[in-house]
DNA sequence: ATAAGTTATGCTCATTTTGAGTATAAATAA
DNA sequence: TTATTTATACTCAAAATGAGCATAACTTAT
């Protein structure tokens, strides 16, 4: 411990990266001997070595799993003390203080090789709305919850707000807000790692990570649910050339709602953000247009993404 | 120099203070003897003192500029090496590698005390727009880069998104995308200080700060105005009571674009972020109704923003 | 006291955008 | 050949937006 508190800190930059595959959206995960549960791709920054920490991340990333990162992102810098206790990743046991930075990148599939990679979805199970409001919200987590707020009346604003309680309505960006309240509340592994107290309703909702990894995690996906609308990341999950289903698609597995396909359409066609090919995708059912992401893009709005508004229904098919 | 590479780093906290004073968005400057330059307040991140990033920020404002802060927001991580010599804020002279974590911070003008506020379009005139383009762009910055960007054309694409060159248009939201360029080009002063090539166009655009604190102030103008249209921050900056033309002006202050009065009005009451007092302003002209924030917040969306839309064209007041 | 100036507020109106469908087209599978 | 599946076109009402005109309610100058 030093006595002005300026050494000994050690700064972490760990990356979720995604991708989508078969219907799923995905995340990198890796995993070592003793099982402590996931961890994301990791290490330390290295001023010395790294001349930033973009440069430090690619390391990591190309020495623990090669993958080709389409979009790179900061997300945000964690340095709260006694959230990593009983964490593992990586065996190198550490006292330091940790500092850790999280980052966002994007993954085309063709360019991800093997490994390890699992359906985000099982990490926030609430999270999914494509189908409708999911069960366990209100058979589990809001009942647990619930009890936790009648000693934490503090809580309950925050509450209302990150679970769309009340008059308030859920919004698919509070990623976030939602697993760091679970994790006060106790209902997340996590913290009890950490030491928190017991809730004895739950206290496993979704599958754990190590250290803080799955903050970073929430983060990552709220970040990209938000960003989504006004900026054109969604094309860093696509293929060159894709139908508008399959960008449908993809947006729906980011947003965790269901889209009306033909408004979908629409939107894109207006947005300038694509052009048609000619070519065409043959498949089930009548042959889609084939797109491509106008990379040029030198009308109107340059950098616009798909605003895309909530879908407060599930749109049939129909 | 250590050979793990992971000690010898310093992480900086700077927070840039913004508040509205008769008719300015001011930022909270400190200013050392030798003068380089003013710097934000900032100070070292000391885990052993500070549990959370936050604290120690909070414990820096106090000690340097006493503020109280009516909302707190982290920025953005820095770790580019390269960006501070010469810099000398604070007077200590370091050597070891510097992480600077930089935050944006709202203040309400009754709160704020004494000390030394500057204009912050001071650092970045040319993101004022609410009379019109201002000329500085045609005449000075635009032709200095043009004149950059021969030896550069990798950097075209970047250039044209950022000043909304061709048919892109100026997006409000861009500051630090265009002060980096700038930077990159040798068009401020703190690229320069940095030891990087002269323009000889022009090296002074704005007034520089010491540190990357200009580069922090940049990214904290870029964020609120991006984060005003879909979040509440702007009654931050609003007293207890206000009017409606003084929320305008507030809001036209940060984003530097002039608003549509009627329209504007006609935003900020259908969005129940705020309720009548029954109580009037008297000053010239008619008495104006004065509006307070609604707290609670049952009702509809719970943490919209106002969601002006950039307003194309600076509106009569006709 | 009256006119002039200033600011606030109410209201209209054409356009655009949005949400939700219905209808039709072009494939494959049974 | 018919049923099934998917893509795409088009409609229609409601809501939101951009731009003004008109009027109300004050203060200041004459």
């Amino acid at each position: 411990m030093s006595s002005t508190g300026t050494t000994d800190i050690l700064i972490d930059i760990s990356t979720a990266i995604l991708r989508t595959h078969e219907g799923d959206l995905q995340v990198r995960g890796l995993e070592d001997a003793d099982a402590q549960g996931k961890y994301l791709p990791f290490g330390p920054f290295m001023p010395d070595l790294h001349r930033t920490m973009e440069i430090g991340l690619r390391q990591w990333v190309r020495e623990q799993v090669g993958v080709e990162l389409a979009h790179v992102e900061q997300l945000y810098t964690f340095a709260d003390q006694g959230r990593y206790r009983g964490g593992n990743a990586g065996g190198n046991g550490r006292d330091r203080h940790v500092v850790s930075v999280g980052y966002l990148a994007l993954a085309r599939t063709e360019d991800t090789g093997g490994g390890a990679w699992d359906n985000l979805y099982r990490y926030f199970p609430w999270e999914d709305w494509r189908h409708g409001r999911p069960d366990m919200l209100d058979a589990i987590i809001l009942p647990a919850l619930d009890s936790w707020l009648e000693k934490n009346h503090d809580m309950r604003a925050r509450a209302r707000l990150a679970f769309g309680r009340d008059a308030a309505q859920w919004d698919e960006e509070f990623v976030l807000e939602r697993y760091e309240l679970l994790y006060e509340a106790g209902l997340v592994q996590e913290a009890l790692r950490d030491g928190r107290a017991a809730n004895r309703q739950a206290q496993n909702l979704g599958i754990a990570m190590q250290l803080d990894h799955r903050r970073i995690l929430a983060t990552a996906l709220g970040r990209l649910r938000s960003k989504l609308k006004y900026r054109p990341v969604i094309f860093d999950l696509m293929p060159d050339r894709f139908t508008l289903r399959a960008l449908q698609e993809t947006t729906e597995l980011v947003l965790g709602t269901a889209l009306h396909k033909q408004n979908f359409r629409r939107l894109v066609e207006k947005s300038g953000l694509v052009e048609a090919t000619g070519e065409t995708s043959r498949a089930r059912g009548r042959p889609a247009e084939l797109f491509r992401f106008r990379h040029d893009n030198r009308a109107g709005r340059p950098l616009a993404g798909l605003r895309v508004s909530g879908g407060r229904k599930a749109a049939g098919t129909s």
